[in-house]
DNA sequence: ACCATGACTCCAT
DNA sequence: CATGGAGCCATGG
């Protein structure tokens, strides 16, 4: 579907070093209540490699539950490798990292 | 067209 | 603060 190529699109804009949560992403592929097929996308993950979805974090600026890269430990690492640095309690640094800058526009 | 599912999110308890 | 239930959207059967 269109919406998904969209949404691959969007995540795979993402620039190296900054996230974007399902919302976000939504928001940018056109429709900001579509979260939740925005997960569903990255999920089936048609293209490997190409979705870095290890950029794409909750709401809460928190790693998927079940990411399937290897653990949520492999997502952070690659995170962290992008230059994005985490919370004491494991949240992705929103605030510094969070495309907008974690602003609610 | 309807029902069921899902890496989500929000509200209530 | 943690858990549970409901809402919303697109896809698949």
């Amino acid at each position: 579907m269109n919406f998904y190529e969209k949404i691959y699109e969007v995540v795979s804009s993402i620039p190296k070093g900054k996230v974007a949560t399902y919302g976000q992403v939504a928001f940018m592929a056109g429709n900001p209540r579509a979260f939740r097929v925005v997960g569903y996308a990255l999920h089936k993950n048609p293209k490997p490699g190409i979705i870095p979805c290890h950029r794409v974090v909750n709401r809460d600026g928190r790693l998927a539950p079940a990411f399937a890269f290897g653990g949520e430990n492999a997502q952070r690492k690659l995170l962290l490798a992008e230059g994005v640095k985490f919370l004491s309690n494991g949240n992705v640094d929103m605030k510094n990292f969070c495309v907008g800058g974690g602003k609610v526009e």
